[in-house]
DNA sequence: AACGTAAATGATATGTTGTAACATCTCTAT
DNA sequence: ATAGAGATGTTACAACATATCATTTACGTT
C-alpha cells in the first residue's frame, strides 16, 4: 500500500474538522515535502514542482502553501535555513517527547532527536531568567554531520 | 573616559599582534557594533554607516569587513537571525562559561545567558548519538523578549 | 441551475539579502 | 620609488521573499 497517500489522506481528514481545504496544489506541495523528508527552501520546491507535476508555480503560491501548511502544523519552519520540512507526527504517532532539529550547515540534512525533557525544562528556565521566552521549545541546532565531517577533511 | 575607543583599540593591538589589520573601515564597523550591542544585519549596517559616518559603504565592503572581524574573533554571526554582534568577550574580561544567545523574534534584541554546562553536555550526548556533531556549543534560541510579550497583546 | 461571496491562486513588479568578478587604491617592505 | 599583497570600490546579478492587484474556484443560498 502506499503509506504517501495515507498520510496526505489522514492531514486532509485533519483539515475539513475544522474547516479549513487541503487543495490539490497543496496536497502536492505536502507531497513533495513527506517524500523528500528533508528540508527544502522555497526555491527548491519550486524546482520539485515542476519536475513531479510537468507544471509551473509561482513563488508567491508557493510561500502562501507553506505559511498555510504550517498553521495547520502539517510542516515545520527551519529558520535556520529558512527552510521546510514535513512535520514528524504527520508521519508517525507515537510521541517522541520534544523534537529538535539538528541541521547540517554542510549537506543540509536534517535528523531529528528526541532530548530529555529534564534537559529542556534547565534550559527554559535559564531563559526566563533572563526575561525571554521560549517561541517553541523546539530548537534548530547547528550541526555537521558526521558524514561532512569525514569528507570535509 | 571612553569606553568604546578603549575597547577598540584593545581590539586593534590585537590583531596587530598576529599581523592583521583593523582599519578605519572595519574600525567603523566594529564601533557601530560594539555601540548598539544587538544584533544588526549587513544592511542595518549599511544603512547606520551611513548616518554615523556620512558616507556610504557598498554592500560588499561591509560583508568583507563582517567576515574579517568573524575571523578575528571580535564578532558574532548569528546564524538563525544572519544578524551580527560584537562578541561579548571584547567588552568584558571575565570568562562566562558557555554563552548562550537569546534572540527575541519581534525586536531583534539579542541576550546572552550562561547555561549550566551539565545542561549542554547533556544537549551534546543527544546530538553525538544522532551521529551529528555541535559547531558550536553556543546556541542561538529563538524567544520573544518580556518586552514584546506584553506590549503585543 | 444561477448567483454572490469568500477563499485560493496567478501574474507582475519590486524589495531584500548576498555574492561574483574585476578595477582601483593603499599600505608596507625592500 | 616601486612592486606586490591586501583592502576597498563598482557593477552586475543570483537567490529569497513579499506587495498588489487580477482571475479563478468552491460552496452555500436562492
Amino acid at each position: 500500500m502506499n503509506n504517501i497517500d495515507t498520510i496526505i489522506e489522514h492531514a486532509e481528514q485533519n483539515c475539513k474538522s475544522h474547516g479549513s481545504r487541503l487543495t490539490t496544489k497543496r496536497k502536492q506541495v505536502l507531497s513533495l515535502l513527506v517524500q523528500t523528508s528533508k528540508a527544502l527552501s522555497a526555491y527548491d520546491l519550486i524546482d520539485l514542482f515542476v519536475k513531479e507535476n510537468g507544471e509551473k508555480i509561482p513563488a508567491m503560491s508557493v510561500y502562501r502553501i507553506l505559511d498555510f501548511l504550517e498553521a495547520e502544523h502539517l510542516v515545520h519552519k527551519l529558520k535556520l535555513a529558512n527552510k521546510y520540512i514535513a512535520c514528524s507526527h504527520i508521519t508517525c504517532k507515537h510521541e517522541h517527547g520534544v523534537p529538535q532539529f539538528l541541521i547540517c550547515s554542510v549537506c543540509n540534512a536534517v535528523k531529528e532527536i528526541t532530548v530529555n525533557k529534564s534537559t529542556i525544562n534547565e534550559l527554559n528556565q535559564s531563559v526566563e531568567q533572563a526575561g525571554f521566552k521560549l517561541v517553541s521549545p523546539q530548537l534548530e541546532i547547528n550541526c555537521i554531520c558526521n558524514d561532512c565531517l569525514t569528507t570535509a577533511v
